[in-house]
DNA sequence: GCACCAATGTTGGCGCGGCCAATATACCTC
DNA sequence: GAGGTATATTGGCCGCGCCAACATTGGTGC
């Protein structure tokens, strides 16, 4: 009927663009619903693992534009999820830091997040569920700050 | 250094997002510099597999939204790499064709994506990426139209 | 102390992919 | 002929990722 062309379907690449859409319409519209977005969840996760830290070190964990950190932690602050104090010790830095409805907002978007990603991953068993993550993970690591592959260029 | 929080580096909706993200890069870069960009290859695709078709077949099978097929196809006979003429047994299609300069083309972007997701699959042996393309393919398989899996919603 | 460079945050903008609403035209069925 | 449906088209919106430019601040070498 309206079969992808072979070109495509057999593709990883095309395999892994649309599923990587169709999980993120799930988790956005999960999120969505708790009036969040995916800068949001990243956002919190790396202030209630790392602690109160600069935009930059937010947006360095978090692979966000420090452009995009600055609107993020905007609309975090705004939800009185966060709070943003200019950093006494350097002056040109913000200290961010998580607040108390911010890690309920973030334990929340958690089981929103798990939610989701038990619907995605229905068809696997839990061993190739773990294939997967495996196999995911490996290949995030070559592509990776610090992983050469492709890409070393030493001299710079 | 700067690695990601927990909550996000264990998921595999975090690493298929991040990875989507890594691939897409590495092949919009390679399509940008042949002039193309994705809409451009999944519509040459579909039309050298199936040959002339209306929009709406095109959007169906490559999942592009039907307005977006507008502008696509428009590019696309801009450069001469496909026609749109009025399909004359039914006039509110329009009949989208390849040319040979498009199928040119497209054989020229095989090559590019080749490339770019060999790339991509480097760090994976052989057999390793047949595991990944039949994970990711039965995935997709069960999040496709007609797969019920957790929304048969037969009462509508 | 001063000049220079690096880091940080902020504003504004761009592109792609995905999606939706409204409209006009043509077809098809009752 | 009336009403509903399919098709193309226009216009717009959002999220994510990215970049350029700028001002402020910190640190470094002279």
């Amino acid at each position: 009927m309206d079969n992808a062309p072979d070109r495509l379907a057999g593709r990883p690449t095309w395999l892994l663009g649309q599923l990587a859409g169709r999980v993120r319409h799930l988790v956005t519209e999960g999120f969505a619903a708790a009036g969040a977005r995916g800068y949001h969840y990243r956002l919190l996760a790396a202030l209630a693992q790392f602690g109160p830290q600069s935009q930059a070190q937010l947006g360095a964990r978090c692979r966000v534009d420090p452009s995009d950190v600055v609107a993020a932690v905007g609309e975090l602050a705004d939800h009185g999820y966060a709070t943003r104090t200019p950093d006494p010790a350097n002056r040109r830095r913000n200290r961010v830091a998580i607040t108390e409805a911010g890690a309920a907002h973030l334990r929340l978007l958690d089981g929103v997040l798990d939610t989701a990603q038990d619907a995605f991953l229905a068809p696997l068993t839990p061993d190739e569920r773990r294939q997967l993550t495996d196999l995911l993970t490996r290949l995030l690591a070559h592509h990776s700050p610090g992983s050469p592959g492709t890409a070393p260029e030493p001299p710079r």
